[in-house]
DNA sequence: CCTGTTTGCGCAAACGTTTGCTCTTACAAA
DNA sequence: TTTGTAAGAGCAAACGTTTGCGCAAACAGG
């Protein structure tokens, strides 16, 4: 550490250490010249904070930890993105930690970041969002330092815990009643990660809408999968072995959606032709497949920001909330009307 | 704070907070009853450390800044798990920044993490390499306590700057001369971002290779491009206005070739009958194309692990290294051979 | 029994800030 | 002149650790 620090600048100035920290934070009781004169100093040494220090004392670290499941899914990395660019812009940075999709690792991984003192907590696909509740640091601590966190695409789960979310129930059942409306009478549904929260809201809006158009709502239509390109794949056959297969499948995200495209047209099955496929999540790469994606737009990097910014109101003491985003349906070319009403 | 601290420990256990701090770690001159006395207090408190008090007083804070060009990307997010997995394998967590591929806001983001103490700097995609070399704090520091910086996919800039890096040119010119050996003789090539290290040395294995089997060196055969999907969806016009067209094109990266993918399918030109297109990166998705892409693959997870072990290594004194890992083609089936050649 | 070494532990300083309190000086009001 | 107040700056404690040094007791060798 032979980094230059506040008594360094103080010895120069001739001042005290507490003069030069008053100083390079504008405090009203410091003569004009002083301060200039300091700032002047701070900057010719290059002087820059010891964050490490600031934070030992005042007990706020200006640090946000985020934990994701899988920063190799395009959506994460999106609302990532997102987060990273909000918490810049209001002087945070992110203590970054991957759970991949564990709920064990997760935890261990959110203690970890508690350790650093991280300002508050962002879960961006949560496998164990109910046990944020019972954290002892989140638990214990007065109303006056308690660590905010808040969850993406979950319900709150306790009055501490914040929650922003895209209604992903609606958002299903949008497609499914687009679908509806092209001619499609038998649609199937492949799920995302079971236990996941946006997983059965989506299935949620799925079941409502096919109550509501009168679709055939047989159990075997809805497939089970974790929200992965293999998944998309793998559907297909078991779409097929269908009597009668579907005619439109509504997939839990747009990664499962590319395997499931991928693996038509591997196997000579024509989309939109003989099966209508969407996804969800809206990722960059569903405008560039073929045919591209119908899907439905999740705002994935003003979840981000919105993440920390609710994060960051918190910390200001303001109550929790759950805010919750609206997408919309995206309408390509992978969706079109069944073969029979052709 | 209302947080369990080594003195409360000490307190309860009779002991000096020094006491405390040497049975949790291990020290040998503490007897091994109160070791024990300490440990189960501390685990039934739910003692943690204070991560921030620990870096004040050793100068270490068990932290590694990683600032990527874009998380999005989905070459970069592989990478960056790699770099998370290895990290937390060591006990190491990341502080993570983006600098949206802006050479001023790479550097801006490194400052910031050095001044939160991180341990080494792992960047992903500089867009500002050499300046590096020439950031105060880690040009002055003594010998004794410099700061790590390890680069990926670009040289070793200075004496106190590692490098790990996959042989972008031979990687390249295998993919050049795997489609000159499909009969391919004016082949283009959709170079990545300017000033990208990647970049020029993957130009430069293409030229290598065009040299060496003496194709169509046309200087017109290099088209420019930022390593995006848009790069690629824009290219196939150029690529189709030449005269006569390419019958092949390597792009730098998977990402601009899934655009180019996709525009020859919206466009009708069959992939590979009329064209064949070859990626670099090797991403998930790009097994999952249509048709399936033909690749380089780079080991993009090995990479993020090797950067953080260099960068562990060098914190433990090792010299400065630039260590290169070596890829391979992965052929799928978006190459073959050229219309005349059938 | 004396000296020397080992074992076990505490004291206190240090890391780089922030901040409550105190102190001095100047200046205005009475 | 006295008193009161405001401005400007310093003292020292505090945040939670780690660690060099010192000290006492125990123990070994002679």
């Amino acid at each position: 550490m032979s980094q230059v620090s506040i008594v360094d600048i103080a010895r120069l100035a001739q001042v005290s250490p507490s003069t030069v920290s008053r100083a390079l934070q504008g405090h009203p009781r410091i003569s004009a010249e002083r301060r200039a004169a300091i700032l002047a100093l701070a900057e010719e040494l290059g002087y820059r904070p010891s964050q490490v220090a600031r934070s030992l004392v005042t007990g706020r670290s200006h640090t946000l930890g985020v934990v994701v499941s899988d920063v190799t899914d395009p959506f994460v990395a999106e609302v990532l993105k997102g987060a990273e660019m909000a918490a810049r812009d209001a002087g945070y940075r992110l203590l970054f930690a991957m759970s991949n999709r564990n709920p064990a690792q997760e935890i261990e991984a959110a203690e970890a970041l508690l350790d650093y003192e991280v300002d508050g907590l962002i879960v961006i696909s949560s496998r164990a969002p109910d046990r944020y509740a019972r954290l002892p640091r989140l638990r214990d601590v007065g109303n006056d330092h308690r660590i905010p966190v808040v969850l993406l695409n979950h319900a709150q789960v306790s009055e501490f815990i914040y929650s922003v979310k895209m209604d992903s129930e609606s958002g299903a059942r949008m497609a499914v009643s687009y679908l509806s409306q092209l001619g499609h009478r038998r649609i199937a549904f492949i799920s995302g990660p079971s236990g996941g929260r946006s997983s059965s809201e989506r299935l949620a809006g799925y079941r409502r809408a096919v109550l509501e158009h009168g679709l055939d709502a047989s159990p075997e239509l809805v497939i089970g999968g974790a929200g992965l390109l293999e998944d998309g794949w793998e559907t297909l056959a078991v779409l097929l072995a269908l009597k009668p297969p579907p005619t439109a499948v509504l997939c839990y995200n747009d990664l499962s959606a590319i395997g499931l495209l991928a693996a038509a047209a591997q196997m000579g099955v024509p989309v939109p032709d003989a099966l209508s496929v969407v996804g969800y999540d809206n990722i960059p790469l569903s405008a560039y497949t073929t045919p591209p994606l119908t899907t439905v737009e999740q705002p994935k990097e003003a979840m981000g920001r919105t993440a920390v910014k609710v994060c960051l109101r918190a910390l200001a003491g303001e109550p929790a909330t759950t805010t919750v985003l609206s997408g919309q349906l995206v309408v390509r070319s992978s969706a079109a009307a069944p073969p029979r009403a052709q």
